[in-house]
DNA sequence: GATGAATGAGATTTCATTCAT
DNA sequence: TATGAATGAAATCTCATTCAT
């Protein structure tokens, strides 16, 4: 029964963690990640000794989250490509993941450290792995890449920045991501959502937006 | 003639903060700059009142670093691609000012709030908006994209992250920046530095380098 | 229940704060109440987030010890006019009081504002006003002024200056204080304590007490 | 020659810095007071070593106005009174000097330890004695209180707080004045200017002038 | 002499973390 | 076990004062 208790604490702190890392960062105030979560700091700190490890935690959460987005898609897609794009332009788990796996050196040795995520961490990229060649194999992907490449590539333009709540912002954001899946496609060339962007827009958005 | 003093502090704070953003983060302490620049707390507040007034010098004084080196390229090099890729492999400024200018909500409302660096600013987006322009006409990059999408995608690649010390780290980021820059090409399929790299690679890669 | 800790540090931050603001001033720095508290400046902090809420707590403390005061004088004396002089002559609270409540720009700002002290300065208010009237009532405070005026010109002198410890000062405020309270008597004339104090007196009294 | 510049440049520090303390407080900066005298820190601590200095510089040049304005009133009132009135309600430089000279600690012991403004003070002390008297002797004043005794009110009274730009602060304030010359009348029960004020007034001008 | 640049001590405030209840 | 109070180190920023030019 306090085991329940302390169960659903615990999901409250990593839910609550991943809101506010999303929207207000990795550096949040403890305090606030607890109150987010309806409990106290002593609580907290009891189940995550430290940052590092709610933020390994919120990772774990977050990778376990995204194989089964992955699972679910490949049921529903027909192709691997449609997979990966799938995930790519949908998923928010893969977004709070990047950011989590890559961006910051804090969170990257925290989840990298962690024995926490390092099953699901593991997982994961084998089925990433395997969903780039099996893209690779069917033609989709250009074949002189690595999945690394590939998982490298998308992770830096996921991670780059949080989403933005302004349309322009979003559209820029999602112009580049077209361009650079066009980019990994064996047979580049595919048409990009929207109108082009000029350098005269980027200012312009950027003004209304506070990103370009 | 004390001018001759507080110029090259000036300078010194605007080269140490440069060097310090780019090692330690936009979030560096004060004191740690001015240390670095051999000056006091009290000096460094002088200059620029607040973080966002150093910011935004140093933004200033990268645009403007960047110019001249555009400069040079399109002096040395023989087509508009030939400049972007060498302004875009080799620039520290680059990076630098991608950084400031695009990364952080906090660095974007300094430097673009910033009557110091308006003018170098702008100076620099006609620029590349030109060059990019110039490697269209030239039939380098393809045409259905404006050069504002270009140099959204190109900063989001080179804001990802700062410079990487490991060669492994360093080999994917080239790898991923190649596979963006063929992916802009109106011929795309250009081969990739270095070899291949695995899902498998990202993980010892990114534990010896504390970055993907 | 940690709360009677919380509770008394909450008191003793009050109390000492009190005495700080007395004798050091309303600038004195917080590190220092703290230090005089017996609790940390975090302590401090966490129960006043900045200066203004801790003037207003002491506020409030005081309009409630003066008000504690004002009942029990009502019960002893017999006129209006002798709980009047007995609270302006003898309150510590008063003295307080008059000085955040009314004396600099910042206490002012801070106990007008604040919700905390608001129902206590209302009630102190009204008992005072009743108090006035009462006095005027009675014949002893002349018939052509307001409670206001009384309560305005008795603040002007009480909130002149911190208590002071020199004898001659004290003398000087104190025949002031009496010139004062006769001065509002419906028939003025009454004798005051001391001698006579000539301007000579003022810088002898002066040089040693570091007040007039 | 140099001697005339470094006159006015002194005579411009002083009347800046009187300025400056009766709007800004006497701990107003060193460099804003040199700024608004239009000559650099430097040139004001090469004057005035030490804030005491220049404290005791401003009290030195009020009490030589104040001197001036006391010999004017003097030869234009037909009585001692009017001009204790006169220049009571009327004169800046006396609420000047006042805050300088009774109002803080620091300038209480920088006026009164410094030589710079001894005379003047002395022979303001005498002056103001004199009139005192004056007024005993043609029966304004009451006979039981010394000069001393008069002055120590009114600076109480004038010292209070600076000027108050709000009306009705002002009437109260005004009020309170009347009432205390009125005190010290030998025949008390002159008409006081405007209406009673309440204790509700107080609030309420209160309210609108961040001052009772 | 005048200037204003540089210094650094000190004040405010925030948070990660520990610990009493 | 949960709580939230307490702590104190660290960061930001301001000014009085000194000193090089």
């Amino acid at each position: 029964m306090l085991r329940a208790d302390a169960r659903r604490n615990r999901d409250q702190i990593i839910s609550a963690a991943a809101g506010m890392f999303a929207t207000a960062g990795l550096d949040v105030p403890m305090e606030a990640i607890a109150r987010a979560a309806g409990v106290g700091v002593g609580t907290l700190y009891r189940r995550f000794p430290d940052r590092s490890e709610l933020v390994a935690a919120v990772a774990g959460q977050g990778f376990r989250t995204l194989l089964e987005e992955l699972r679910v898609a490949r049921e529903t897609e027909t192709s691997a490509w449609a997979v990966l794009v799938r995930i790519i332009t949908e998923s928010e788990s893969l977004r709070l993941t990047v950011h989590l796996a890559f961006l910051s050196p804090l969170s990257w040795t925290a989840v990298h450290g962690a024995t926490l995520s390092r099953g699901a961490h593991e997982e994961l990229m084998a089925v990433l792995d395997h969903l780039v060649r099996d893209a690779q194999a069917e033609g989709s992907i250009r074949s002189d890449i690595g999945s690394g490449d590939a998982l490298s590539l998308l992770s830096l333009i996921l991670g780059a920045r949080p989403p933005d709540s302004d349309p322009v912002g979003q559209l820029r954001t999602q112009r580049s991501l077209w361009l650079v899946l066009d980019g990994l496609r064996a047979t580049p060339g595919s048409p990009l959502p929207g109108e082009p962007v000029s350098v005269g827009d980027l200012s312009i958005g950027a003004a209304r937006t506070g990103a370009p």
